[in-house]
DNA sequence: CAAACCCGGGGTCCTAGGACCAAAGTCCGA
DNA sequence: TCGGACTTTGGTCCTAGGACCCCGGGTTTG
């Protein structure tokens, strides 16, 4: 019995999906699972308390999210290799989180066989990126993405992505209808699209503002 | 061995969460999960040949999807009690799954011991609802939701939540602006909504366009 | 046959939204 | 201290969006 095992934690808030990775991993006997976490901040604590080879991550969950999970291992000084599990595609969701030093990701209709490969590829050092992700990092980023928004703006974009009008979100956040529009004016100009409606699917679609928000 | 035991077929287009459910189902010796399948043309053909007593069934899935295949279920004469799985909260999703003969649903979140109670208690012929549900049925629809839209209607909503101002809709799909803001207006109406960005985001937390879509 | 529905399209009109100009105050890092 | 970033608010102006009126043609159903 030479070979090394890789130890591995499971981050994800829905309980079926995190049975499912344990499953697909219990598959090789060169992966364990040792945990398992439902958020960034359990995802924190077990990282320091079981010590993790990879951590298998999801980034969009309830309270302490991936990213901010990934900045507080970096903090921690924990050299787990992160591998993000993620359903979204796009990416400038992505990016923050390999900025923030995710070691790659995979989507989550992966197969067993190709996660047990991801998970040994970062585990060996390698870092995963799609070219298209890849070449934003390179280039800097094309779309800044939501990374590039300020505290106040992303208020904001919050609840245009709840369908609410400038005149609604002036009386929610106390500002005047002005201001309301000029952070829209940053919020289009900062990524690049036409109108409120792009904003909003835009901070659906990265996660800013759940589907089944309002 | 007097225990009868329910046999179980799976759909979802995510292996890892087929995985997760079988585990979970595994779990118990009354509860066999006899197949998997990823669409809702999948589970029709499964569900013809395994005779499944109930089937977890995703709603939104590419392809045919969950609605369709109940639909499917329905006219093939199929008896499997289907329970519903969904990521999403609002009513107006799961309301035309259950008129299409779900007999409940359950979260995505669930965990084990309720996952198996929810299958257990609507194979022994109970229709579980969350109270908002019921009502909504009870009442009638008070926002009749995507059934109540025209084909036509459908498609400029997609367009819509794609982020399509009403000028390039009507380029697209080949159709003066006034259409399309006839059209707008119709879909507006019928969904009790104020404005594009409200029909935008309701078409993705309903399913009609994928977040991911463009 | 009439009614209802769907589709397409015209008109008028008002306002919400956003581009683009300006300014002031606060905070923080070099 | 100074400059930059952030926040807030004002102005002007234009147009996209949507309410609400109208019409005609085709199809289906009672």
């Amino acid at each position: 019995m030479a070979a090394e095992v890789i130890r591995v934690l499971v981050v994800d808030d829905h309980p079926v999906v995190r049975q499912g990775l344990r499953t697909f991993l219990d598959l090789w006997d060169d992966l364990e699972v040792v945990g398992e976490a439902a958020d960034g901040a359990g995802c924190l604590a077990a990282a320091d308390r079981l010590r993790p080879d990879v951590i298998l991550l999801d980034l969009r969950m309830p309270g302490t999210d991936g990213v901010h999970a990934l900045h507080g291992l970096r903090a921690a000084g924990n050299p787990a290799r992160v591998l993000v599990i993620t359903s979204f595609a796009e990416p400038s969701v992505i990016v923050p989180a390999v900025r923030a030093g995710a070691a790659g990701y995979v989507y989550k209709d992966v197969d067993p066989a190709a996660l047990a490969a991801a998970v040994r590829s970062v585990h060996a050092g390698h870092v995963l990126l799609h070219p298209s992700v890849a070449r934003l990092l390179a280039e800097g980023e094309a779309r800044p993405g939501a990374a590039a928004l300020t505290a106040r703006e992303r208020e904001v974009l919050t609840e245009v992505a709840r369908g609410n009008s400038n005149r609604e979100i002036a009386k929610t956040l106390l500002l005047s209808e002005k201001t309301v529009k000029a952070h829209m004016t940053a919020i289009l100009g900062k990524l690049g699209l036409h109108d409120r409606t792009q904003a909003a699917l835009y901070a659906v679609r990265t996660g800013l503002v759940s589907p089944a928000g309002w």
